[in-house]
DNA sequence: CCGCTCCCCTTGTGTCACGAGGGAAGACGT
DNA sequence: ACGTCTTCCCTCGTGACACAAGGGGAGCGG
């Protein structure tokens, strides 16, 4: 059905993976979890998508990362909101905001009658 | 200041397009006036952004194209929405609120206090 | 005839979501 | 002891695409 979804995570997955975090440190798998069930499942990250933002937000100092253990007993690399992350985060979600603004408002205006 | 718009545009701009050509048709210079016009000029159009989207939309049959001569008296390619670009900028419409409101509600939630 | 605006186009570059792969290690049943 | 399942990590190749930087032609006003 809507296999016109795809890119519109451009740009969004940073902003998703940093709001996982800003409630405290997760693990990759944790924060693809989360984002599933914040979004009412309507969004789900493969492993091939989540874990090279991660290991990108981590080179760009956004995250930190940290070695640990599960919950449910497993190896596990938890992830940690820089500062700079923190800020990012906003800056990020108040332009993302303006821009869905923007695009709504273009795309909502009255549709013509077809034909 | 928004350097960080970027990429936000995919799978956005294909739906600005359509919806610039459901009042009628219009040339290309045309479509990213009423896009930058639309969106009180919060998103700016290349060409080099513009005319490759265009044809990729024709190449899908979305849209249909005519050379005419504008209204500034100007050689111009004028497009129109074929019944399949209509029912695309529907249904592609749809999808793409359903997916902001699941990043928003995602995004939106409670910002806890930073440190 | 010079510059400006309008209007068209292409090529190269980088970014990135995604699918398909691979692997280790705990848990659990038999 | 030994599959198998789940959790958790990773990489590589591919395709899509926004964008900047180029190039051009043609009307128009000075």
């Amino acid at each position: 059905m809507n296999d016109l979804d795809v890119n519109l995570l451009r740009g969004t997955l940073d902003l998703l993976i940093l709001k996982a975090l800003s409630w405290g440190p997760r693990h990759g798998y944790g924060v693809a979890e989360w984002i599933e069930q914040a979004t009412g499942t309507t969004l789900l990250i493969g492993e091939g998508t989540l874990y090279p933002a991660l290991h990108r937000l981590e080179r760009q100092r956004a995250i930190e990362s940290e070695w640990g253990v599960s919950e449910n007993n497993r190896r596990a690399k938890y992830y940690r909101l820089s500062r700079e992350g923190r800020a990012r985060l906003q800056s990020g979600t108040t332009s993302w905001q303006r821009f869905v603004e923007a695009a709504a408002r273009a795309l909502g205006a009255g549709v013509p009658q077809p034909a």
